[in-house]
DNA sequence: CACCAGGCAAGTA
DNA sequence: TACTTGCATGGT
């Protein structure tokens, strides 16, 4: 099929290559990392992910032990580390108490009904759900993020007050549902958005999507 | 120095 | 319902 979703995702593809996300070293530093890259940049959020690493907090048995109050300090680098502990923490005790502790049974979950639980969980919108379904569970779920939200304006596919569900719907009724290829595009678009369209200084006529519907 | 980053929830009117 | 503000560190 050669829409024009199609048609970004192979420029983007030529241009810049497998991106190879999510980086992480096990499913679980990826359920962590999606909370602590929620508005930060992640070359914040590895230095905090290091201090759980070295520490071997890295996993499930370990931090979920842990109260908002001790991860804090732990994940200061990332920002808004406060909030974030006392999100990570609700996300664990969200496993804790729906799937008894169990990474491995959340991961094997349906997948709406797993979204469900993701977004209950105070601290867990549809973004940080969706990377999760999508780099943790390997649902096909297309990840929406500001960067695809401003792609997608610059190049006149959506209107600036477009909502999330109204993006996500508009890719998963181009695409067909698969989870190797969400995860590229997704990582793709934060690639080439957060090189070249930024909001400060866009580089639109050296990006390799430059033309493309305009 | 100002501005931004792979959001989300709570407060205000 | 529709806006606005708080959360916070580290890089440019």
């Amino acid at each position: 099929m050669g829409t024009i979703y199609h048609q970004i995702y192979d420029a983007l593809f030529q241009a810049f290559g497998p991106q190879n996300w999510w980086p992480a070293e096990s499913v679980f530093e990826i359920v962590v990392g999606a909370v602590l890259t929620q508005n930060t940049s992640w070359s914040n959020v590895t230095k905090a992910l290091e201090n759980l690493r070295v520490r071997d907090l890295l996993n499930f048995s370990a931090l979920s032990q842990l109260g908002p109050d001790e991860i804090a300090p732990l994940i200061r680098p990332s920002g808004y580390y406060n909030i974030k502990a006392r999100r990570l923490s609700n996300v664990l005790n969200m496993i804790v108490e729906e799937y008894d502790g169990q990474l491995d049974l959340f991961l094997r979950e349906e997948c709406d009904l797993a979204r469900e639980k993701l977004l209950a969980v105070k601290g867990v919108g549809p973004e940080t759900a969706d990377s999760i379904l999508l780099y943790a569970c390997e649902q096909p779920v297309f990840v929406i993020d500001a960067y695809t939200h401003r792609v997608l304006h610059r190049h006149n596919l959506a209107p600036e007050e477009a909502d999330y569900h109204s993006l996500q719907e508009q890719f998963q009724a181009a695409l067909e549902p698969d989870v190797q290829y969400f995860n590229e595009y997704h990582a793709l678009l934060v690639k080439v958005a957060s090189q070249y369209c930024k909001k400060r200084n866009p580089l639109c006529e050296q990006c390799p999507l430059w033309g493309i519907n305009l």
